[in-house]
DNA sequence: CTTCATCCCATTGACGCCCATATGGTCCCA
DNA sequence: TGGGACCATATGGGCGTCAATGGGATGAAG
């Protein structure tokens, strides 16, 4: 499996770090990804985490704009100024810093959300709420388009 | 490696220095950038930090406009007239100026932002408000595109 | 003489690196 | 088919190193 599918909920230790699940490890290395790229998401109140590439994406999106406009400025905030650089330790772990926790609302336990090219870091009753909305939602469009 | 990346906040000591954080140092290593330039971003109230390199691309830009122009002249007015040039201590701190403070409203933290290809300095507060209005106005151009 | 910047050294708290243990699942063999 | 050895994952914690910070001493400048 090389895409990162299912999610699945750790606990975060004393020392403030989470396991991420192995499964997700083994698509990093098959993906050959060894430093983290993670950012505040757009829409949601989650964590992206995923290669350079991610960052590579968002770059040639600002390059295609005028790299001095306003936009092509605001997106840099966002994407460099709120996105870091992590790595996971000898045992697959990542610390859960306050740049994660105040964005999501994380305290003691993380849910890790596959979406194919990256993963996320939830907060787990979020992650259920949104979820639960999204089916809701997606039941109604079936609905309309049958 | 070798891009600004990431934000993190560090506080200002009594003697009016403060670390740049490690990450960001080893950027500028890795660059072999020792001399420090500042100027006060044209966008946000903050000041820019980075090389000679920065100043350069500046430079060409006005050059690239029609150099007479009153946005060529205000941009020469800024970058040249507004510029510093600052060096780090032994320790990998530096002196927050009045030019700084003045400028970005610092008072005794500062919040360094990664922006790829050079830094910034903030005022906690404002930072956090400039990005999270950014990340609004990214969510509502996204729904549009959608 | 006073003020302020720079150099140097001390402290402390966080993080990275390492090893230990538990828990749950799988495979093999009787 | 049931039991047990084996293994991988998740989790806990010790310890050394380094970054962030504080502050004294020295030197230059007004």
């Amino acid at each position: 499996m090389n895409r990162f599918l299912s999610n699945a909920t750790n606990r975060i230790d004393t020392k403030g770090r989470v396991s991420v699940p192995a499964a997700f490890r083994s698509v990093l290395v098959e993906r050959n990804i060894q430093e983290l790229y993670c950012f505040q998401d757009f829409v949601f109140p989650a964590i992206s985490v995923g290669g350079l590439d991610l960052l590579d994406r968002f770059e040639r999106q600002i390059a295609a704009d005028d790299p001095f406009s306003p936009a092509a400025n605001q997106m840099s905030l966002l994407i460099h100024g709120g996105g870091v650089f992590m790595k996971l330790d000898a045992e697959g772990r990542l610390m859960v810093t306050d740049f994660i926790r105040g964005f999501t609302g994380i305290t003691n336990e993380v849910t890790f959300v596959g979406r194919a090219d990256h993963f996320q870091l939830w907060q787990p009753e979020a992650f259920q709420a949104l979820q639960a909305q999204a089916r809701e939602e997606r039941k109604l469009a079936g609905r309309r388009s049958e």
